[in-house]
DNA sequence: TTGTATATTGGAAACGTTTCCAATTTATAT
DNA sequence: ATATAAATTGGAAACGTTTCCAATATACAA
């Protein structure tokens, strides 16, 4: 079934067709009556491609994402979907083997299909001026790690939290109780990686503060998921190490901490204080319901879409936006 | 850029250039290093929708599904998707308000993208045979729910959980350990809803045993969340019923509703037993951890993409398949 | 009635590829 | 060198739309 079916069996012409399919005004009501009948009849719908190839740009948006490993950002993807919906573009995900070059994939990507913009979930920003060049449509980096910064202000947009600044702000928050041997549970540093930088935060804090940090109480897990930050808080409690109070980068993690730590024999937060970051629902309803860092995830994907649509649409220049996780208190925190 | 536009560059015909792209035989050394070092050079990524008008087909795969309510579809996605891509298709996911008619919008997407095969998630099975006809590509309902049953099994394939049987053995789990007096949890049963399948089961399961069931001990709640799970549970307290142990249909309603016995200072399995379904990880690390039915997630996305993977490539005929959640017990159940 | 303005229509080119077929070049055997 | 086969190449049609432009039909005024 094509357009041209469609006109041969309304005995009109193809152009008719397409106008009545595209709503131009200069179309009889006779004939408009009788094509929407037979495109009815006939479940006639429009071939995409051939519509893109001739309009020479389809009204779709990019939605790049490397890996799966992270389902912080899986729960992301059916709300951005939706919102670049509602913002009248077609939403296409793309997810990137970890093997491959994210930046690469999406420069392919947005010349195939021809893409509108593009949203970059949790990337970088140390690619090069090249890269950057070679991806000619707009785009926003969503969650990235600022690592090296090989990108000035002009070149790209942004929308991330302050990963330092949560590291430091929930240290502040525990030596504020009175905390000094503050344990800190993470996943591998290595990669320039969220952990890294609340790490890093972290360990400024302690600084400030004139409080040395024993790096016995650094905490990094091998595999990135519960079992291990539970192994892992098992053998920081086996090696016999002393502290009041333990940081997790993650809720999850803080809860697997907190069932290593309560088969122990010590209880939270009597024995020892807990703080994390994300602020999933859950931590309101553990026992001990969890002080943590909230994530405002909603805002992220709002404040990206937004951004992604006023470049695309010529509404202002690039930005980078950094939004700020925020304490919601809990019963996992005590004061010395 | 065009491929005219490398042939052009190149001293070559656009067939050539094209015979490059798609790996001919034919084309001699000398021409084939030519035209990759100008695709190299200038970026030059084929036209997506060009090809696809002139194969009359592509190799794309569609997602649908309605709504972003339930948070178990989501995370499917990620998971399906990366699937679709190892087995040599392209994924497209396309999400449907929860206010439209998610079959006539796939047969829609279907058409116009000439996709290879559609997976529809959390659908019903009550489609008429119309709907069934318009949509003329492979498809697999993928935890669906089986409400009407217009369908004969010849005419779809599906893949789902058995949520009746899935209540069903819940209860036993409880009426074996010696419990009589059991409370359900459940959000809204009006919508013949996996809630509604798991209660039936359930109140089978009783009745087999010839054991009553008070009215009173059934909970719904009003808003899907663990805030409702939450004060349900609390109004059930409230009123002063007496029940032993307690069946949630989702492990987030169990955890809240372990937080609402713990502060009315009833403590889990000492005073109630608490079991529920879905096995995410976490119940695996809270204090106590579930006793709860696992969903077989991973096995739901391979079995569904497998099918539809046949369907599309002529193997097998149209099939049902109905996958069980397997128990896992944890410390929130004791015997009485 | 005729002329003019307006509404409607159809024809045809264009979008960027793939692929068939015929033409050309190159290699091989005689 | 010539004939033949094989490898390589270019030309052109086709895929299903949209849109420009010219042509036709219709309405209205003089």
């Amino acid at each position: 079934m094509t357009i041209k079916d469609i006109a041969l069996c309304c005995g009109v012409s193809v152009s008719t067709v397409s106008r009545v399919l595209n709503n131009h005004p200069n179309v009889s009501e006779a004939a408009r009556e009788k094509v929407l009948c037979a495109i009815r009849e006939h479940h006639f719908v429009p071939n995409g491609s051939a519509r893109d190839l001739v309009k020479l740009e389809s009204d779709a948006v990019g939605l790049v994402l490397r890996g799966i490993a992270n389902s912080f950002f899986a729960e992301l993807i059916p709300t951005m979907d939706q919102l670049i919906l509602d913002a009248g573009y077609t939403p296409i995900l793309h997810q990137i083997r970890s093997d491959m070059d994210e930046l690469d994939a999406a420069a392919k990507l947005a010349r195939a299909k021809r893409l509108k913009g593009l949203i970059l979930l949790g990337g970088s920003n140390d690619y090069t001026q090249e890269q950057i060049a070679a991806l000619d449509v707009p785009f926003v980096l969503c969650t990235y790690t600022n690592s090296f910064g090989n990108l000035t202000p002009e070149q790209y947009s942004s929308v991330t939290i302050d990963d330092r600044r949560t590291g430091c702000a929930a240290a502040k928050l525990l030596l504020e109780r009175g905390h000094r041997r503050i344990a800190i549970l993470l996943d591998s540093i290595r990669d320039r990686s969220v952990s890294e930088l609340r790490w890093m935060g972290f360990r400024e804090a302690l600084e400030e503060a004139g409080v040395p940090f024993d790096p016995a109480l650094l905490a990094e897990t091998v595999s990135y998921d519960m079992a291990g930050a539970y192994s892992r808080t098992k053998k920081l409690l086996a090696d016999g190490e002393a502290f009041t109070a333990l940081f997790a980068v993650s809720d999850a993690m803080a809860i697997a901490a907190i069932r290593a730590l309560h088969e122990a024999g010590r209880s939270v937060p009597e024995d020892c204080s807990v703080v994390s970051v994300d602020g999933i629902a859950l931590t309101r309803y553990t026992i001990p319901s969890l002080t943590t860092f909230v994530q405002p995830q909603k805002e992220i994907v709002c404040t990206a879409v937004q951004t992604l649509i006023d470049l695309i649409e010529g509404r202002g220049p690039n930005r980078q936006i950094v939004l700020n996780a925020v304490p919601r208190f809990g019963q996992s925190v005590r004061q010395l």
